[in-house]
DNA sequence: TTGAAAGCGCTAACAA
DNA sequence: TTGTTAGCGCTTTCAA
């Protein structure tokens, strides 16, 4: 038999005092006499009591959560936005309830209306392209909202990101540089990854600018493209465009699965192609050669909203804010001679 | 001027129905006529309304969270493991509230107080290791427990695991049934990592049952350890024991750095060092030589816990649940001759 | 099938 | 510094 978890009205009992001593001593802020907060914590001890979030939350309508939502979980640029973030909010006890959409706007605007019902006191998410349902739920949330990972065209708030398609002509740029000109992009499907739709636009308005054919295009399936894609995609490249001396990935992962395949068949790299790829993930400083890459700094991303968030929540952030991340070519042994 | 949020008092109101058949509406079971049901969403469309999920865990004592804690959110393996149970627990409405430890159980032990705050309706915790006081916090919160990734010596509750040991054991098998000897591990800082723990003892113990020299201990830090970290390890090891013939690495991830060091520095794979690593990450099936390693399984291991947690929650798991995941041994180019 | 009353456990607001 | 009162928005319980 469980017997009813104990309440802060069983603590105040134990310790002498009235419920509200009890919750006051469980704030950080709250007045209470050292020998009240002593009682309440000894009596607290010893009945096991665990503070009930839930009823706090109702009755100060303050959830204390920050909904975030990533395209993937198993994502390691992602994952340290998420951390970003994490850390950032932990020290106002702000926690995080994350949910990952698969790379798709309709998965994302089931997965933002749950998440709302949880009332968190700001939201956080992937990417800038979202169907309209999604834009009226955050714009009636009335909460802060802080879109990361990209630079959209029309911000629901605020914006930490940076512009994919920009990054992607900083390694067309580096690539001509290093003398390539037959140069290829491997990516996804077009309509599903939004960030990977802007780098291959990126990629291909680059190649123009250089005054370079644009159509070495290889559609290596739906997002996220894998390392095992990625290999398959160089693959086709190799058979179906051998004279190609340079391949832009969509992510490093694909970059690698592209360099394996590269290794498996004895085509030299950077030699007879060069082959660059996006997030500076560990891989690409640690394989051999290493690749060249764009760091997008994810975790700084999600340090920066986290900073925005707190500051939105302060109300001492009245406009909409944009941070604008500059992403960093790494230059490495995979593109250069 | 933001006008408050309206409840189901609103809805009430404009669909010309109680309160109670709002909420009946809102249920999935609630039996409300088809008329009341209509009024009551074209009401909510209307007025925008929003579920508010913290009332309604406040009154009905239902938070439909389950907790979850890894080491890391940075780690495929694990990101694996939060999608099996993510998937297996969306269906019941149940939505994960994820944590990670940092590899520290007084992280963890922090970490499950918090959580528990939000009144969980179970609790998944990565690994069988834990401080006295969150077991204690766990056995008070009187909610389903799963360990996952462990097989406990004294369990809380519910097991999805394997033994770690046994699985670097079978690594160690199958290196001497290729003619090695001379065999090294490279792992973490003991203290730390038990399941990182647990591979070295297994490998310690498999190769003492051998009748080999278990010495070859290269100690490559702090958990997690990176592909860096992997890297540098395996020059330690080429520089201190350069007769080593094959290494043993905690994880894939270091093996993959093992790999790239020897590849650096012209040191065959496997002619003259066999390396294998443990987790089946994409990576291994790609790199080239692709490694030998064991597959645990992750998704699975998540998918089985949250099976144990709906049977609990359903009330049709009466004894605790120990389920066994056997690990298979991946065996790939970089062992093989 | 629907409704009325009460209350989940906490804290805002006010008073002392 | 402490206490009293009321109520956050839902759903349980009981009744019709």
């Amino acid at each position: 038999m469980t017997r009813r978890a104990p309440t802060m009205i069983d603590i105040a009992r134990l310790a002498g005092v009235s419920p509200m001593t009890v919750s006051r001593a469980f704030k950080d802020d709250g007045r209470v006499s050292d020998t009240a907060r002593a009682a309440v914590m000894q009596a607290a001890e010893q009945l096991g009591y665990v503070f009930d979030s839930t009823a706090s939350a109702l009755r100060s309508q303050r959830s204390d959560f920050v909904a975030v939502t990533i395209p993937s979980i198993n994502n390691a640029n992602f994952a340290d936005t998420v951390r970003g973030l994490s850390d950032g909010l932990r020290a106002r006890g702000l926690q995080i309830l994350l949910g990952y959409t698969d790379y798709d706007v309709q998965t994302e605007e089931t997965l933002i209306a749950q998440l709302l019902r949880r009332r968190p006191e700001a939201m956080v998410v992937t990417g800038g392209t979202h169907t309209d349902r999604a834009r009226a739920l955050l714009d009636k949330a009335a909460i802060p909202v802080v879109e990361i990972w990209d630079l959209p065209a029309r911000p629901i708030g605020h914006v930490v990101g940076f512009s994919n398609a920009a990054a992607m002509g900083m390694l067309v740029d580096h690539l001509v540089g290093q003398g390539r000109r037959r140069i290829a992009f491997i990516g996804g499907d077009a309509a599903r990854d939004t960030r990977g739709t802007d780098r291959r636009r990126g990629f291909v308005a680059a190649m123009r600018r250089h005054g370079l054919d644009a159509t070495r295009l290889i559609d290596a399936g739906a997002p996220p493209i894998s390392m095992a894609e990625g290999a398959a995609a160089m693959a086709a490249l190799l058979a179906r465009l051998p004279d190609t001396d340079a391949v832009v990935c969509v992510s490093d992962l694909s970059a690698f699965g592209a360099l394996s395949e590269c290794q498996r068949r004895g085509v030299a790299v950077p030699d007879r192609v060069a082959i660059a790829g996006f997030g500076d993930y560990e891989i690409a400083a640690i394989c051999v050669p290493p690749l060249t890459t764009v760091n997008p700094f994810p975790g700084q991303i999600g340090a920066q909203a986290a900073a925005l968030i707190l500051q939105a929540l302060d109300g001492t952030l009245p406009d909409p804010a944009l941070i604008g991340i500059t992403p960093q070519l790494m230059t490495r042994a995979s593109t250069g001679s």
